[in-house]
DNA sequence: TTGACATATAGATATATCTATATATAATAC
DNA sequence: GTATTATATATAGATATATCTATATGTCAA
């Protein structure tokens, strides 16, 4: 029996966290969303799609993947990246369901 | 017309940043989810239910006022914080659904 | 082996977090 | 009523973490 707080297992609300930590900076969230929109892009894709600094959306590429977010395969000299973490893509969807403006 | 990134504006992409970072820290997750369940608690409550320092708990609180997560009001010496973003209760509940371990 | 294109990393700056301390509010004693 | 104590919450400042700008490395084609 896991130790609980309310519902979650302390070490789910860790996991938690941690995704959602992710997904809380805007440049990551527009990756995200775009990853889930139209599935594996290379870096360049994201960064022209989205209008960044090319080091900008490697640096937080990179971190995404760390977290378990986002996974990569390089093909000769791209490095195509796509959501890992299921859980994002249901956030996502209640974010659009429910944070529409 | 807004601009638009690829399904919310940049408005919201910001604005849903913004709160999913202040509930993307297992403090403040755990307070969050204890005010969704419990509804409206003290700071005193909310520390000792949770096990933390005092301080930190005050911090943390004030932190998602500021962000609008959460709202106050005062009665007497007790301050007591409550969920004022609904789009936080429909994200704790995905994250219920969806990420129980 | 040079040049062009694609991605990654180092280091400076900004932001968040925690520990230690302070302030605020109210009850009690005098 | 005023001083004193207890209780509840907030803030300052040190430390850790994240972010961006500037630069470097990797990969392949000619």
């Amino acid at each position: 029996m896991m130790p609980r707080t309310e519902n979650l297992t302390v070490e789910a609300i860790q996991q938690a966290a941690t995704m959602l930590k992710c997904i809380g900076h805007p440049v990551r969230l527009q990756i995200v969303e775009l990853l889930d929109r139209d599935g594996e892009q290379n870096v360049t894709a994201i960064y022209e799609a989205l209008g960044l600094e090319q080091a900008v959306a490697s640096q937080h590429l990179n971190l995404m993947r760390d977290k378990g977010v986002l996974a990569s395969r390089r093909d000769g000299v791209n490095v195509f990246y796509r959501i890992q973490d299921a859980r994002v893509t249901r956030v996502i969807d209640c974010i659009h369901d429910h944070c529409q403006m």
